[in-house]
DNA sequence: TATAAAACGCAACTTAGTTGCAAATATATA
DNA sequence: TATATATTTGCAACTAAGTTGCGTTTTATA
């Protein structure tokens, strides 16, 4: 079932209420946010080094993955149920729609296989497509 | 020939020292440039502002283009002839070496072609590769 | 050689993100 | 339930990348 409440203690984060509600805000979405995005939805905190901070804790027990951005920005999505507490494991594609600026996570496209070449040792291949999103169509 | 002061010519911008300089910096190599890695390499400026400000001519005149970067900072290489003055057109693959942190254009790997999925309208698509480059395999 | 447009250089500013530290709070243990 | 310990928070100060305004200098053109 997967409830804020669960996901925090099986992590061993405390449990607080910034982010039992961050852990929510996520959920809740298909997208993705930024810091700032996050500061604009979440009352249970004014201060973003408080933000910034829960970000990194929860990249790093692998319950969310940083996505592409439009702006340069960090920006994060909810990790799927394949990541581990210790590796993320992404083979999805992301999209940036660049008239509302959000980026999503596509699950159901492919990476391409793409063998190295030329010298070049690839270990990771990211896929950006860039249009317009279902909201923004 | 393409030899940096017809460049300027053709794209109507002025000849400096420092916009020459930043042409044959370009010319020279096959990998591209933060500000910042600029300011290190030329010498006829101090003035990031006045580097930020070329590269922005530049990238408009299409004679250079933004490339991913490991940290997210703005970089650029180089463009090949067949962008125009007006129209950059690039269908080339990007790889990051995750040991030197330079990013180079892979021209010789073509794009996926995606199809447009479920309500979003794809207009570009970028494909990143990362790895280790030749001089770090 | 005069003129207009482009480029430069300086200072000040903005914005995203980081660091240090002391106080507060949650959880585990006695 | 009380207490100890580790985590989280909030504040202040800082860093680094990039931008803006403006007056001066330089370049190209006529």
């Amino acid at each position: 079932m997967n409830k804020a409440e669960e996901i925090l203690a099986k992590y061993k984060l405390k449990k607080t209420n910034f982010r039992l509600e961050l852990i929510k805000l996520f959920q809740s979405s298909k997208s993705s946010f930024t810091a700032d995005e996050i500061n604009d939805k979440i009352k249970s905190t004014n201060d973003k080094v408080t933000i910034y901070r829960a970000l990194s804790a929860f990249e790093k027990k692998c319950l969310i993955h940083r996505v592409p951005d439009k702006s340069n920005l960090i920006r994060y999505a909810l990790c799927q149920k394949e990541c581990s507490k210790i590796h993320h494991k992404h083979n999805h594609a992301h999209f940036i729609c660049n008239v509302c600026a959000q980026t999503f996570c596509l699950d159901n496209i492919k990476l391409p296989q793409i063998n190295n070449t030329s010298g070049f040792k690839i270990n990771k291949t990211k896929l950006t497509l860039e249009g317009s999103c279902p909201s923004c169509y």
